[in-house]
RNA sequence: GGAGGAAUGGCAGAGUGGUCGAAUGCGGCAGUCUUGAAAACUGUUGAGGGUCACACCUCCGGGGGUUCGAAUCCCUCUUCCUCCGCCA
């Protein structure tokens, strides 16, 4: 959510910059301001109502003591009157408040300037690319198919158990989730980010904190009878954890690291791009989170960004990474940056992490503050990454890692495994 | 599931109808002392709205009520604690 105050000093550049986004946020905006006028002058008359109550009630406070019992109760009628209308305008504040609330919900963050301008995912911007493509044996095959003949991934019976979009992960196949999940949290941690295991399910608030609500809650499994959420990523839990805080500046950065299932409903279209593991209603997701001082977020950025390409280095993957456009940037992010492997076998680059700084569009909604050197409180920004997200990861390896008996598993993978291959 | 108790500023913790936005301690900040630091001492220090700046207004877990007036009384929700029961 933005900053009202922006808004009022910076209408201009703010219309322009959500351009980027081929967002028209005029008509919002004119609306919010002027409901902030209004709300600004209710106020002013509320609290002028209620000095004048305050100070008669003083006053009639005073007269009881002396005695004075007939004066005191004219005075109390007056107060009477004055109760009334200070309801009846806090009735109308609230309304404002309320309306004005819901219509800052609908402006996405401002694009940082580097984002380019554009409208699909065909737009963005490929800023570096690493990693051999390798030479795959004639007739490779798509992961779905590999882990049907090597019986790792066994997509009907979790279609059985639950639905579409539910794997079950069989021998082999679950032993390398497993050892994935453990590898990038051991990587993690050495890179000095704190490990979490948070809850799987948040409440409202929490939904509102990072902005998956409103608006979104069509992504999300909502448990009504608890009024509760499945979590889409580990994003929400960890930087809820936050929520209210106000920090000093010597608290920077806070950075975690927590591996969570994610939950999502996303209907989506069928097909070849979303066979496999490479659309799911439920998938694992190791998460990378920080929060931090305003000057530093973009090093922080740069950092994760740095720390994931290590990660993929590591685990031999060619990979590139693009700089999201205005069309394709997430509603909550100013800078995203996804990371794609590719996969030989289906030809395509898969997206496997997606790492973004949100300034302060989170904090704001999740009153996350700290005290800058004048002791004056300033919002915090937020980040995170995916440092990676599995399935997409796992369908990677099993494409590019496949030979004519078997798949190899990336070196770096076997200490965890106990094995070199799944045949 | 049953019975009690509690929720106050960054933290701990007083405050049971007006003089309370709120004692005190810790922490933070500034200063004195010191070559520097620590200790000690002195001062300062809640958040939000509003204003050029003041004034002023709101906030003592959330929501509602009683009252001229509520941190304080009532209702309700949430969370935490203690005891009993059940259970991995």
């Amino acid at each position: 959510m933005l900053q009202l105050q922006i808004i009022r000093e910076n209408k201009e550049a703010i219309l322009e910059a959500l351009k980027k986004r081929n967002f028209d946020a005029k008509p919002l905006i004119e609306s919010i301001l002027d409901l902030d006028e209004k709300r600004r002058s209710i106020q002013t008359n509320l609290d002028a109502t209620l000095a004048e109550s305050n100070k008669l009630s003083k006053e009639i406070g005073m007269l009881f003591k002396s005695g004075k019992a007939a004066e005191a109760n004219t005075l109390k009628t007056k107060t009477a009157d004055l109760k009334e209308t200070s309801k009846k305008m806090g009735d109308d504040l609230n309304a404002t408040v309320e309306a004005l609330q819901n219509q800052l919900y609908q402006i996405p963050n401002i694009p940082h300037p580097s984002v380019p301008a554009g409208n699909t995912d065909e737009d963005n911007e490929e800023i570096f690319k690493e990693g051999d493509i390798p030479t795959l044996v004639e007739n490779a095959l798509p992961h779905w198919e590999l882990a049907k003949k090597y019986d790792i991934i066994d997509f009907e019976l979790g279609s059985k158990i639950t639905g579409a979009g539910f794997p079950v992960y069989k021998g082999k196949g679950a032993k390398l989730q497993r050892a994935l999940i453990s590898y990038f949290l051991d990587k993690n941690t050495e890179a000095g980010y704190a490990e979490v295991q948070p809850p799987l399910v948040v409440n409202e608030a929490s939904g509102y904190g990072t902005g998956q609500l409103p608006d979104k809650e069509g992504q999300m499994y909502h448990i009504q009878v608890d009024d509760l959420y499945l979590i889409p990523t580990a994003e929400v839990p960890i930087t809820n954890m936050h929520r209210g805080d106000l920090l000093n500046e010597k608290d920077f950065p806070i950075t975690y690291t927590g591996y969570t299932p994610c939950f999502r409903r996303e209907a989506g279209s069928y097909g070849a791009h979303v066979r496999g593991l490479n659309r799911l209603h439920q998938f694992d997701k190791v998460e990378i989170v920080r929060i931090e001082h305003p000057n530093n977020s973009y090093q922080a950025l740069d950092n994760m960004v740095e720390h994931v390409k290590d990660i993929l280095r590591d685990l031999k993957l060619p990979y590139r990474i693009l700089r999201l456009c205005g069309g394709d940037l997430g509603f909550t992010s100013a800078l995203t940056y996804d990371f794609e492997v590719f996969s030989t076998a289906q030809d395509r680059w898969l997206e496997i992490s997606s790492v973004s700084n949100f300034e302060t569009y989170q904090a704001n909604r999740l009153k996350l503050r700290y005290k800058d050197e004048n002791g004056k409180s300033q919002l915090a920004h937020t980040l995170n990454g995916s440092a990676l997200a599995l399935p997409r990861v796992l369908a990677g390896i099993l494409e590019n890692y496949q030979t004519a008996d078997g798949i190899k598993i990336p070196k770096v993978l076997v200490p965890y495994c106990g094995f070199e291959e799944i045949n």
